[in-house]
DNA sequence: TCTATATTTCGCCACATAACGAAATATAAT
DNA sequence: ATTATATTTCGTTATGTGGCGAAATATAGA
């Protein structure tokens, strides 16, 4: 029951939906969330770090930037029946829609953790 | 999403959670809730009144007992397909069970609301 | 090494929440 | 009508939570 109310826990905030169902989409890095929610680094910093010990998604370094994804094979069993639930419920929410228009926006512009932009330099 | 977040902050407590594994089992009435939970009467009242605001659950008068239900096909798209969800999660969580055991024995008792109580009246 | 950048952690603050007891409300019994 | 009982609402308190800026940590570049 623990791992039940964590998820909850976790997903009782709309920030941390949104970040959940913009990376239903694909792996993003921490300064594209940041931008997309428009918060404080500090504070996206903490959102994600509440998603990750619910087992909900999972991370990787890449030099500084540090990408995140859904950890839809979590060790804790129930994760994955319920991000097919949560993504099923809300794919076609006027909110998320909007982060989805958003992230095209972010992703066109040249952000450190780009990969072609890396490629570049 | 509003919907979605409204029931996911329902859920974000123990205690919620366990009356709505209660009530999967059956209706109940508010003083079995509460022997239940060994709550105040007043703060079993406000989580129903949470629970019921985030479409979960529905309720019926019958004289000063008010008997309480899940709202499997809650007027909120989202209910039914989360409900199905959170209480295959847990149906075979330590807490639900003991939760379980412990309702056997209030419906032994004779509380008011007892319908086997009330016929004998 | 120093400087720059990305991210996390810490400390603070305003607001939210769960618990309780008291009061109010609703219903039944006498 | 008064008394009893079940439940809800209200007010208070202690604890939790989301937001921010500052400081700390991690990595890259010059």
């Amino acid at each position: 029951m623990r791992n039940t109310i964590n998820i909850m826990k976790a997903l009782a905030d709309e920030n941390r939906v949104r970040i959940v169902l913009a990376l239903a989409r694909g792996e993003l890095c921490v300064c594209q969330i940041t931008e997309m929610l428009e918060l404080a680094p500090s504070t996206v910093s903490k959102h994600l770090s509440i998603l990750k010990n619910a087992g909900l998604i999972k991370y990787r370094k890449d030099g500084r930037w540090i990408h995140y994804q859904l950890d839809e094979s979590s060790k804790i069993p129930e994760v994955g029946s319920f991000l097919e639930w949560i993504i099923e419920s809300l794919k076609d929410s006027e909110e998320v829609l909007n982060d989805f228009e958003k992230l095209k926006t972010i992703e066109k512009k040249s952000l450190s953790c780009v990969p072609n932009n890396k490629e570049e330099r």
